[in-house]
DNA sequence: TAATGCACTGTTATAATATAACACTTATTG
DNA sequence: CAATAAGTGTTATATTATAACAGTGCATTA
């Protein structure tokens, strides 16, 4: 059975030759343009955490992020960065990889979706995938038992092209 | 799309009907038979929180089973939990629920597949899904992609039809 | 402009989850 | 029985996350 081939997209987080500039200019131009529709404020620590989370394709810890803000004279005690991670979180910007305690920036902010990642567990990177596609199938068995879908957590974790070849 | 419709089986863990004490005696008994199959052996405490998991259908954290493991008369110290639980995860007798740091039965230990769970976030009853049909999408997209999955994580958060009725 | 209120940040402390490292005991096997 | 491996006990510590309260600064409106 293969009716879903073609359903699901991952992002390009594993090709290695995409322009990540425009990976962190279009975050920071949906965070500024989904605050001012929300009537939020992106301070400078806001700011500065999601271009730390920006940086790579990688799921952050919060601990690791702390020493950058420290760098850039913020205070960098734990409460600060989750505050921050919260509030980005909240405005879908970015998303928390449950199976690593991680944070990473979301692809696609303006158009909110159900998604999921594939995570390679050697590099570290993790492509975005936009689940709505499988959102059939989980409401259909949800509707059988009478199920509320509120939140998914789909995390496929393996190994990503390059760092198959580099095992072999 | 509802290509999926019938293709996903939840089991009867939101059933407050079923008889749960089949559902403790079917799990030692495989956990039994594994191990035997596989040379392992079920020690007491190894058992102990195997039962203690499966006391219901919520999962539950190695925290709360520490207290259990001292009343037995066992050391309750974290490793101790940890390393049952790692064991028994191994074995594929319980699984890990990331997004709420607990652990939880595996329903069908003796035919192994890719599993889901949902969860609700009142009652914090989990239902395990056999995802196995999922896994033609997920393995169509992994393929374009030249990624290889080697372990899902599954979880569907929300409200189950019991806690809709007593929220409304 | 002064007063007020509110969102944001600073700071200290601690909770909750998980693992490292090493000593000791018990089971299994040759 | 001795040797080895597997399992457990114990202490300490790492990692992730939140509680609670104080201070700061900006925004609104009187």
């Amino acid at each position: 059975m293969d009716l879903f081939a073609g359903s699901l997209e991952a992002n390009n987080a594993f090709n290695s030759q995409h322009n990540h500039q425009h990976c962190i200019s279009s975050a920071l131009k949906s965070a500024k343009q989904l605050c001012k529709a929300r009537g939020q404020r992106l301070t400078p620590i806001r700011e500065l955490v999601l271009r730390l989370v920006w940086q790579s394709h990688k799921p952050l810890g919060a601990y690791e992020l702390l020493p950058s803000l420290a760098e850039a004279g913020f205070n960098s005690a734990p409460p600060t960065i989750y505050r921050a991670l919260d509030f980005l979180q909240e405005l879908g910007l970015i998303h928390r990889i449950a199976s690593m305690n991680a944070f990473i920036g979301c692809t696609n902010p303006d158009h909110p979706h159900p998604s999921g990642f594939m995570i390679c567990k050697v590099c570290k990177t993790a492509a975005e995938l936009d689940t709505s596609e499988l959102n059939s199938a989980f409401e259909s068995v949800a509707k059988r038992i009478g199920f509320a879908i509120q939140d998914e957590t789909v995390e496929l974790v393996g190994l990503c092209q390059q760092c198959q070849e580099l095992e072999a």
